[in-house]
DNA sequence: CAATAAACGAGACGGTACGTCCCGTCTTCAG
DNA sequence: CTGAAGACGGGACGTACCGTCTCGTTTATTG
């Protein structure tokens, strides 16, 4: 995505926009082999492999094509990542907060480690720290998303009453995943579903004794 | 540090290892003005900016001498860095773990926002993700200690009592840098002390209502 | 010019042409706005800064409307070349071969010089080294009839005995223009009226002193 | 030739130049086989099918080493050309200026022809067309000493009393080369020794009748 | 006090990827 | 059927860094 230079959103063709669409229409094939192929070398070897000219060789497709479409080879990263990750972001709503968290926490773990995104992500995290637009368009286009629906599950469980008072939702997000990204990109500790489910289970008890208990 | 090729540590000076060591010694100079350079382009313009070249050419130091003594320019940033953080890392003792937590994350938070070398450390974790050297290195000579200090910490808070049962310390401290490094690398939220306080507040405290009471 | 695809020559309004001419018929404005853009482009930035793109935006024309109608940037310039240089050449006739050739030697180098054209027939000749079909276009639709201007003053000069005997005509015309594209070409010497009355009169007279004499 | 950017002149290894010679030295393999590579592509292609990246691969030498020591493509090509035409530029002293400038058109018109520089010396030339660079450093290492060559067999002439008087020497010369060079560019008529003997004989003769006697 | 040996500065080297430019072709829709 | 718009594959351009190398030049220690 990232600063999409004609089209707002992901389909190349449209043709019923609204505006007139003149001249030869985008090319599905070209577009569609492009985050093929940086997909699969994603998956392959790697953010670091990721060449635009390795891309364009690929995919048959030149040079020009990809950066009529894209800025950046992170820009082509960020939309392959997206393709790939099938955007359907099911939010989990078992009747307990505690369960619904669970899920989520193992959802992105999964992700991550299961599926061979999690390298292609953290490449893109990577990315951001020197490039200011990926930034933009990773938080835009991949953050947001995840956050909203951590956010609709908090609000079921506050509305159940199951969450404590004064809860900062935004903090709290942060903590259940900051730890597992932490554990991705520094590759300290490992990143698996025992990880992830002691972590809910720290984060919902606390780490103190109830000074009042 | 990583790999230092011939020395074992930091200090150039060596002469008074048991070996001979013939010929010219190393010069400190050269080392000094290498590692000064680079704090200075990496806190001026960011990780993306720093270039062997450019190190080379601000430190009247010549490529081959940035190569003999440092393996990557990965390499050189990290002991840029270290030097940089003054390597003392108090322990806080205040005799209170919640207290200790809090200097904890506070002083991280800091170190992060309040010194330029927040870019620095974001920069060193995404070269981490396509060079594993770089991530060993950033673990052993960076991470390890932080974590050893945090680990202290959480003891004494167990060994006075008030510290929940069953808390996985690696889980623990996961969970309290964790969220700080992710809003770091990804900036869809401010980082600062407020930040870790409020962090820090949610848990001790735990998100759930104690099902006890 | 230069193997027209579709027209024979230069005009582009066809209809009374004998066949049936059916569709929208070939744009005038079209083709007047690519020679006039193309002209423009060539007097002010020379022939490199020449490009189909850019005559295409300029007359607000699209690329395929020019190579419908040319095969080249080449074929363009050319015909935009031949358009400027309004084709009349007059043949002077003074009554004097000497007079004749000096006035046809001012023309040429005025037309190179006074004018802007200079620079843009020299593009075209570079062109030629690298495109025979341009070097043939040129020829025919540039060269052919210059020659033959000055093939006729010759012959007129025969007539009235003021040529040497044993004169071959194409090399004189050679020795004629020959030096005076030199001069454009590679610049080494001003190419002025001045050359070229010099020229002429070296030519007129012989460089050796008359073995007979 | 053309801007040198460190060696005034061909040789790459110097050496013993009086200055210092610090870091590693011009590598002699490299510029010899950049102009070899060139010399055969223009030989066997051409000028139009030179191409940096192909000289590059060719002579086994990236493109920043050809970039370091040469500006542009036209700048090696300069190189291979001047390298090829070996510059030992006989002066021929027959004792008959006659001789002597037949001799020297004949020169021109066998190197431009018998060998296979022609084409790549067109290419310059047309080169100069769009690269003033190219046109100073054309005239200064091959054309300056083609023409002093031609200057010194003219003295020699005129002191023998051959040459009429109030010959200017450059009009001169223009008028030898001029026409050959014409054809080389233009190819309207063959360029061979006859065409040289014939062009010649016309100069020294004079087109008109003497009207003195 | 010479010989030796390592480290130094300078900077050229082979590579790889970048992002831009232009060519000549193509594909659509509007007149 | 022409024309404007403009996307496409191809391919060269010139730049920027990388990590290695080859010099001549210090600067110690050793014999």
């Amino acid at each position: 995505m990232a600063e999409r230079k004609t089209q707002p959103k992901s389909e190349p063709t449209s043709s019923v926009n609204g505006a007139a669409s003149r001249g030869r229409p985008r090319s599905m094939r070209a577009w569609k082999a492009v985050l093929d192929v940086a997909t699969e070398i994603l998956e392959r070897d790697g953010y670091g492999a990721l060449t635009v000219d390795a891309i364009a060789a690929g995919a048959g497709v030149s040079k020009a094509t990809i950066y009529r479409w894209w800025s950046d080879k992170a820009d082509v990263a960020m939309d392959a990542v997206l393709a790939a990750i099938e955007s359907e972001i099911p939010v989990p709503d078992t009747g307990s907060l505690r369960k619904d968290l669970e899920q989520q926490l193992i959802n992105v773990v999964d992700m991550l480690t299961k599926t061979s995104h999690g390298p292609a992500i953290a490449g893109l995290i990577a990315e951001i720290q020197s490039n200011e637009r990926v930034g933009e368009a990773f938080r835009e286009n991949f953050l947001r998303s995840r956050r909203e629906a951590a956010f609709t599950v908090l609000r079921r469980g506050r509305e159940r009453g199951e969450l404590n008072k004064g809860i900062d939702f935004d903090v709290a997000v942060d903590s259940l995943y900051g730890p597992v990204y932490y554990r991705l990109l520094l590759g300290h500790q490992p990143l698996d579903r025992k990880f992830g489910k002691a972590l809910l289970a720290q984060l919902c008890r606390g780490l103190l004794v109830d000074p009042k208990a």
